[in-house]
DNA sequence: TATTGTTATACTCTATAACTATA
DNA sequence: TATAGTTATAGAGTATAACAATA
């Protein structure tokens, strides 16, 4: 294929700059990150199970952005591959705990270890300069998504 | 709601750190990206339309990284809103330029304004420091992606 | 034969609307 | 009444497999 100028970052404002970079970069993250299984936003979401245990339904779909209509049928597909298991929580019996199986921990840490390991590779070639510039960013944009 | 360890960006490697701010401030750009009519992939392809005029078919679906297959169909919902024009090319009877046309280029260019609007606010809050990080990693990422 | 693109089919992800159950 | 969650339904986005047209 020909060079295109598609491949070049633009140079204007940094507002451009930056979506264009962050889609482009997500696209190629969500290719690593996802195994056959399980699809991005399932894997997040067992992800964030993994990672801070018991949730419920509306934490988790405010957590991620979606409804929470949404989120119980990414939930139940997860539910139903044994990844995870629902419970009522015994304080409020309208609210739903959701908690990884041993099998959904295990798959978690596998995909994340994955995950890591084409990023860790590419950044292991950064300077320190630009690995503390990304250190920065990745704070700056965290917070910036809240707001 | 309660507050939530969700909340928090994770502190231990840059990778982890990375990861989650990208796919954070990613589903937060995303609402402020798509209009009723469009998704983010469509919008994603007529912004490359109109920034870079006519394309080819597989170098659209290799830049938005998707198979061609699935650019055939997004392109095709492109074309059926009036949006896009499609003519193959007279230099090679195999290839096809995408092209937009008067409307797709006025969509394109009030998306574009729409989506940097929310972004525009955000950065205009910011230190001057914690602009030239984000710069740097608007750089950095893009090479990354890349490889 | 290789390249370019399309169509058929299926799955994931998301949304809105209508609903049930609990507080 | 308000909150938490589910189900039904529809549309966007993606993938693989099979195919047609052109080089």
């Amino acid at each position: 294929m020909d060079a295109h100028a598609s491949d070049t970052l633009p140079s204007d404002d940094l507002g451009e700059r930056l979506t264009r970079s962050i889609a482009r970069i997500y696209r190629r993250l969500r290719a690593e990150r996802t195994s056959g299984e399980l699809g991005d936003a399932a894997m997040s979401v067992l992800g964030h199970l993994h990672r801070y245990g018991p949730t419920t339904l509306t934490a988790l779909s405010e957590h991620e952005r979606v409804t929470a209509a949404s989120m119980s049928q990414t939930v139940n597909r997860l539910v139903g591959l044994g990844y995870v298991v629902r419970e009522t929580d015994p304080a409020d019996g309208r609210r739903v705990l959701f908690t990884p199986t041993p099998d959904g921990h295990r798959v978690a840490g596998d995909a994340r270890a994955r995950r890591h390991a084409w990023l860790d590779a590419q950044l292991a070639e950064r300077t320190p300069e630009e690995r503390a510039a990304l250190a920065e960013a990745a704070r700056v944009l965290w917070e910036m998504a809240e707001g």
